[in-house]
DNA sequence: CGCCATAGTATCATTTTTGATACTACTACT
DNA sequence: AGTAGTAGTATCAAAAATGATACTATGGCG
């Protein structure tokens, strides 16, 4: 994403690269909804609405519309019966993978208590790295 | 920083480690501040202060309590004349580096214009990532 | 027809974050 | 005694983010 498409062109027009990414990922969700749709590649609105503990349904609208407006998810309806949505990452969200996968091993380490068990394995992360 | 000893508990509790990062490090300045503090090693007040353009006094003393409380920075208080406070990072801060240099470069690839000159050296990141 | 599931929108209230402004405390210097 | 520079605090207002709640639209199924 080199062109200057952000919500926040302010920011974006002082180009104070670590400005911009904290108001691209502003709010309470947006790493959250990053990494869940990182580690299944694919997931739908029920599915996210249900994963993030606390969130409503328009909450979750506006974080995804705003992901998707900033260029990090690509949204996809089906119209089949129950028609869904599904959204997966874009190439920006995808270079923004291995930055996400080390906050999340930063966080594991540092944030948790020392019994904290991670629910990823190994080999997800791997896997996600090497996408 | 494995105790349970952050502003928000109910987050560590569940302990969901990116949650707890997006609180962590929720705001406005939080990324910019740590960043300025992991280049220059050190950070007084008044700089910081000069630094975040647009940042009141009152946000800038909040949001570094914050990361004071936190445990990513450590703040000393200099009695001589003028007194004055400098702030630097603590081994939870300088653990998160690593992490913080990576956005940055993530940032500066894919959020800025294409002709956008960064103003660090790789020596400079170079030398953040090795300490 | 009424109900289910999907994924929303719209409206308003509440909470949180940030900003504006004025104030304090310290002491060296003139 | 008054001023300057440091780093704040305190109070209130404004803005932004989030939540609560009720609503829409689709079409299959009983």
């Amino acid at each position: 994403m080199t062109d200057n498409k952000f919500r926040k062109r302010e920011v974006m027009a002082r180009c104070v690269p670590m400005s911009t990414l904290q108001t691209v990922l502003s709010g309470k969700w947006k790493f959250l909804i990053l990494w869940y749709i990182a580690i299944n590649k694919v997931q739908r609105f029920g599915v996210l609405l249900r994963s993030l503990d606390g969130i409503t349904q328009s909450t979750l609208t506006k974080q995804l519309r705003e992901l998707e407006d900033d260029g990090f998810i690509h949204r996809e309806i089906y119209k089949e019966m129950p028609p869904h949505v599904e959204y997966t990452l874009t190439e920006l969200g995808k270079s923004f993978v291995p930055v996400l996968t080390q906050m999340m091993m930063w966080s594991q380490a540092h944030l948790c208590a020392p019994d904290y068990v991670s629910p990823y394995t190994e080999e997800q992360i791997k896997e996600l790295l090497n996408q």
